[in-house]
DNA sequence: ATTGGTCTGTACGAAATGGGACATAATCGT
DNA sequence: ACGATTATGTCCCATTTCGTACAGACCAAT
């Protein structure tokens, strides 16, 4: 789920997972994840035979373009970048994932590949399980396709907002949305992130991205030093940001809410 | 389906729908659409009583944003744009539907509502039916869910491809773009079609869609006079345009084919 | 034929971004 | 401590796009 961050929160704190649906945790990894946790226990527990945890390392590529799915799975810490790819190199994010989805949704929808990359944007772990196991989980029960499916729905409403940013707002409303994305999933004020790395989810120049970091540091939003960038002044990033960020948030926020 | 047109076909002409899965075609008006063309003979029956032919004007809004969705529209004529409204009034389209798909996956998933305007861009046909009967038909059987869901792929692809071309092609090639996603689905070499409302649509100025489509125009690619659009050479459109649209034409194509 | 409305081509300066390069600063490994 | 590596800030110039405006072209109705 995602974080409802306070401005000028201190830096490292964690946001401990709310609203499980059950009381008794039985399954505390399972259930830090939002699709998994919309499960009745006892589905869960049926589920997690097929499920097993592993680590989400930075930079990892957990899709390359075009190949079959092998895997999906269910972040419960961490986040998961969807990007595009092009023949000359450059790459642009077209959504991203954290322990309120799940990547795999191709999988959900009956394809088995996809045109995606899918990168460890931040480490952390997911529940992994089979593409195979998925599609016969599914027909088994309806309770966890249904819940992927709703989830489905606002990756989409987010995909088509970014698509909308991408052509109408400038480098630096964007680099304050995807640092807002980013804050909302990671739940710390911290986080690792070069500007290499940025210029590639924002499909820009690093160079672009260097003068608009810095002009969020001259504002205050944020602190950046060397790949570590911490948020300072939450507020403040969201109003530099365009009115994308808050739109998706709404369709967020009503998907975990309900 | 999408046509496959050759460079320099004759205006007007028309591709007969081809590979119905039944070869008696008692629903000829249903068949026409891509989604309802895969049911089985009898599924497609069960729904008929369900579905109602309506006239896709062009111009006509279908979905407004943050409304309930009360229909979904199975086209067989005619292209539907998903479009992104913003406070000052401007658009962008993240998504464009012809009668290889649907409007109203939102329903699928789960949705009530959706965040987008949904605008009939071409004119045309569409068997229409209410949202609540087609959750009722979903729960009935699965052959129609698994349709749409097919659908929701790749209509998910088209929309993250569009979010990386909007950031990083130029108008002229972005322009090239829509263009063949508009003659693939209307299936006429000629079409209605303002710089205003193609401003609107790629969400740029209108000043710089004339720019364009004036090179376009010089180059014979198309031919342009005051709202009426011919494609001339598509080949050349096509070479005009970025990876974008061969890239989302593949996986339409795959999902036509299987 | 005239008139009014719509659509299109074009112009100008301003702003944003791209392509490419380089210097500086921080970090890492030895 | 020191050199190598990596990350960042900055610069120049070219290109693209924006914001705005205006005139010409086309069309429809009178």
């Amino acid at each position: 789920m995602l974080s409802n961050h306070n401005a000028n929160a201190p830096p490292g704190n964690r946001v401990s997972p709310t609203c499980a649906q059950d009381s008794d945790l039985h399954h505390p990894d399972a259930r830090a994840n939002t699709i998994l946790n919309a499960l009745s226990e006892s589905r869960l527990a049926q589920l997690l035979p097929k499920l097993r945890t592993v680590e989400l390392e930075l930079g990892k590529v957990l899709y390359e373009p075009e190949q079959s799915i092998d895997y999906v799975y269910f972040p419960t810490a961490g986040i998961i970048s969807l990007l595009a790819a092009f023949a000359d190199g450059a790459t642009v994010e077209a959504g991203v994932i954290g322990a309120e989805g799940m990547l795999g949704t191709p999988v959900v929808l009956g394809a088995e590949t996809t045109p995606h990359q899918a990168l460890v944007q931040a480490s952390g772990q997911a529940m992994r399980m089979t593409a195979r196991d998925l599609t016969g989980e599914v027909e088994n029960d309806g309770s966890l396709l249904k819940s992927m499916l709703r989830y489905t729905n606002v990756m989409f409403i987010q995909v088509a907002q970014t698509a909308a940013c991408n052509g109408l707002h400038t480098i630096e409303q964007r680099l304050a949305r995807w640092l807002l994305l980013t804050h909302d999933r990671v739940r710390r004020d911290e986080f690792l992130l070069t500007q290499e790395f940025l210029s590639r989810m924002l499909g820009v120049r690093r160079a672009g991205v260097s003068v608009a970091a810095n002009n969020l540091k001259q504002a205050g939003a944020i602190d950046y030093r060397r790949g570590n960038v911490v948020v300072v002044d939450r507020k403040r990033l969201e109003d530099t940001s365009c009115e994308c960020y808050k739109a998706v948030k709404q369709e967020y926020d009503r998907y975990l809410n309900i």
